[in-house]
DNA sequence: ACAATAACTAACAAAATTGTTAGTCTTTAA
DNA sequence: TTAAAGACTAACAATTTTGTTAGTTATTGT
């Protein structure tokens, strides 16, 4: 449970008000929650095949992660009509369709330098 | 100190290895830290400047986020020549500026969710 | 000589996140 | 009738992150 009167939230609800900046990467940096909603993007919408292509994750860890992502409505939780036992199908909203190419951008930069691209940086002399 | 034999620890490789973007993430999802490039980036070339912008940051955070950021080389640390005693300023690498455009992004997109744009889902009947 | 400023570091404590264990419920297959 | 699949939940423990306290070093202003 979030301690409301500790220093850690108040610093964070200050960054939050800094800029949305702050409360955008608090959604998506829990660790599997940026690839749940990548895996479900490419079509795993329920919750075994998300155990498949996330196979060292617990279930009770992936429901977790599931609900803090509803919470935040980057996807929801979805029955599956005529299905006997009722199916269960999580979808992406258009906030978070509207994160992918954000997610894919953020990857595509990790590559690049993870592939060796030279790192370096101008001398600034002035204050 | 992290612990390598930890499932915690384990699971993040196996993150890491699956895709870029959990490391990208995992590089700026610390506390201040997406604020901090955010300053850097406007000019905040210095300690105390930074201090100045996040008032309830600790000295010992802000040189330990910092340090962490240089560590991936996002920025670093550099003599201003000329100075004595000899001054201490904060650059980002051409790695850290490029960044920058992707964190604008993620403002963007929270912004634009936080001032009520609607949020909906497709329904998908199919399995 | 003394305090102040700038830029730290180490050790520790508090809090938050992540992982584990042991359950639940419903339905279908053997 | 018993077991298995699917989709969970609650309580707790392990680990990690964040914050606190008390230092350090070097130099300048008073």
């Amino acid at each position: 449970m979030r301690k409301k009167q500790s220093t850690n939230f108040a610093n964070e609800q200050f960054l939050f008000q800094v800029c949305e900046l702050n409360s955008a990467i608090a959604m998506i940096s829990g660790r599997w929650k940026s690839q749940i909603v990548y895996s479900i993007s490419q079509g795993n919408h329920r919750f075994h095949l998300l155990q498949q292509e996330l196979p060292n994750i617990s279930e009770a860890v992936l429901a977790r992660q599931l609900k803090e992502l509803e919470n935040h409505a980057i996807l929801l939780k979805q029955e599956i009509p005529n299905t006997v036992p009722v199916g269960i199908q999580y979808v992406l909203t258009n906030k978070g369709w509207d994160l992918v190419p954000i997610l894919e951008s953020l990857c595509n930069w990790g590559k690049l330098y993870s592939e060796g691209k030279e790192i370096s940086a101008r001398i600034i002399s002035e204050i």
